[in-house]
DNA sequence: GCTAATTAAACAAACGTTTAATTAAATTTA
DNA sequence: TAAATTTAATTAAACGTTTGTTTAATTAGC
């Protein structure tokens, strides 16, 4: 934190409120307690982002983008399978990374409250849900995938991703294993993946015999 | 509200906390607003319960029991395909039926902080997945199941049921209904177990032919 | 007449935000 | 280049509100 940028600074207190709002969220986190973890001076945070309220918009708009991505790396496949499961990788890589930003994410989504972010996250997360959506239905299709419940499955997939991200100390818990980052480390990320492929295949997959 | 007993009013108070606890999250709710939800002196909160944290304390502990629930419910039955499938039931039941209060338990896992009640929530939670954990264990012994890993399908059990109960609003945009006493009624249960319940002897069932 | 329930008012502490003053950096002028 | 000027960044202090909690007085029930 020293000789960097204006906006290296900006970011820099993007990235500490982040994580203070994914841990505690908006309400239980005092800009007094941003500024001090950020090291900068209370009235600093009204000098870049104009107040609370818009700092946590900067947060989130800041990583809210995408659902572009996922298309991209989808496109590349053939096979509704193959589709299928690029997007499932996507889908684990962004959440293994950003969990701290998810958990923000998720927890709008849940407040019943029907405020101008919260329904932009619900679009965002609609459009990548039509996304997987399309990919099963062209798979049932071209019968390359059984008739199921798609509405479903898609909730599933992501119900899956994001309990296993959501509670870092329950996943340890589960997993027996020793600390987070051993708990978001590649292995378990390999592992999450395999279980996540046999499930679909065994879900979606029609017996080749 | 007239002539209850006390009871009955410290009763109401909980219900009354408890749903905009769990709408809002524990700091984004005053003494204020749930006395006046409540439509009560904002004095008789610490009258009845101490404090706001205890108030908050015993939202939880009220319905944080059971699991024991489980157990009977599972006992019945022989074949593990129908132990599982009797725990799932329960298990949707339980969500749909107190899905704010389990919104507050989710919210309290995801918070990084390592306070008595979170420990409280984590050992419970912990307890329900080993009654599952043991279930399918049992059933891949049985050869009635196929070798999975048993943490990560456990996981997804939760996660799924979670991930529709979570978020309403979500929940009405994907399945495409009105509102949500529509989107927790008892047809799109029904939904759900049938998805899950077809989701599971697809994951876990040895073929028969 | 006594205990329990309820009230309005007040409490200090913490909140988000603003102010006015100061320092640092960038730009212009000589 | 050096000094002068302007703009931007940073600070400590104060602002009015709102917070959770307590007090002391009053009402209701037994």
């Amino acid at each position: 934190m020293e000789e960097t940028k204006i906006s290296d600074k900006r970011d820099y207190i993007l990235d500490v409120a982040e994580r203070l709002f994914a841990e505690q969220g908006f309400e239980a986190i005092s800009v007094r307690e941003i500024s001090k973890a950020a090291d900068i001076n209370i009235a600093m945070v009204s000098y870049y982002f104009g107040s609370k309220e818009k700092l946590y918009e900067d947060v989130i708009n800041r990583k809210l983008i995408s659902s572009d991505t996922i298309a991209k790396s989808v496109g590349q496949h053939t096979s509704s399978m193959d589709k299928l499961f690029a997007m499932v990788d996507l889908y684990i890589e962004k959440f293994f990374e950003r969990r701290l930003f998810q958990n923000i994410i998720f927890r709008e989504m849940a407040m019943n409250q029907r405020t101008a972010m919260a329904e932009k996250i619900a679009a965002q997360v609609h459009k990548n849900f039509l996304l997987a959506y399309d990919i099963i239905q062209t798979g049932i299709d071209n019968k390359e995938f059984k008739k199921v419940d798609i509405e479903l499955t898609v909730m599933s997939i992501i119900g899956i991703v994001r309990m296993y991200t959501t509670s870092g100390t329950m996943a340890c818990k589960i997993l027996k294993v020793e600390d987070e980052s051993e708990a978001f480390g590649k292995k378990q990320k390999d592992r999450l993946r395999k279980h996540l492929r046999q499930l679909l295949i065994n879900h979606l997959g029609i017996e080749s015999k």
